[in-house]
DNA sequence: TTTAGATACCTTGTATCGCATAGTACTATA
DNA sequence: TATAGTACTATGCGATACAAGGTATCTAAA
């Protein structure tokens, strides 16, 4: 079910402030959303290779560089668009469970 | 971004009312859901598969028999547990867009 | 009677997403 | 220098949704 709807989550989260991909694992799971590497690394990628996303490579005070991932303008615009889709499927349900006969 | 939720909403309108694929398919479309038959189709069939959904052939009308599909009891069940999944979800897009840092 | 159209069901192949698993590379510390 | 921790990457699998095509039934018109 919740199919797309992490790349949302993820926008979501980077348009707040940037992130590298174990930060990025470390908050979706304070907001009660399990996610690991092999699913991070390649939404990232895809987010990236789309346009909506760049990163920089920044050095860490202990281990590996991290890439710091930000949003691109082009990826503004389509957290909106992923804004709406998601409202208008709440709406279908509430219709669905409303005045569905 | 609507994988997975098809199944939500096609149990919830079931839940309502018993209704055969093809108007299923007219159902969704009033609450504003697109959805085709290749989609549907395999969907009723793993939903009875496992067991949430039951059956009736019936003569129509016009053209020929249809299934008419309800929810056992188990699918009510699943019903319940999908409700419980939806606003965990909710609750988690909430959680990222306000206290984000 | 035959043909065409509408209705309804089903199957196959493809793309995408999320996950499991395994592997690579850099840093610090023992 | 060997080990543990951190971070990034690659490969293969299963599930969902869609496109496209096919089968069967009934009615109405040619």
């Amino acid at each position: 079910m919740r199919k797309g709807v992490l790349e949302y989550c993820t926008l979501l989260l980077l348009n707040r402030k940037r992130a590298y991909a174990s930060d990025i694992i470390t908050r979706l799971k304070d907001a009660r959303l399990i996610v690991v590497e092999g699913t991070i690394y390649p939404l990232l990628s895809r987010l990236k290779n789309d346009g909506f996303l760049t990163y920089e490579w920044e050095e860490s005070p202990q281990g590996p560089p991290r890439k710091y991932y930000t949003l691109t303008d082009k990826g503004r615009e389509f957290l909106v668009e992923l804004e709406t889709a998601w409202n208008d499927l709440n709406e279908s349900i509430a219709h669905l469970k409303e005045k569905t006969l």
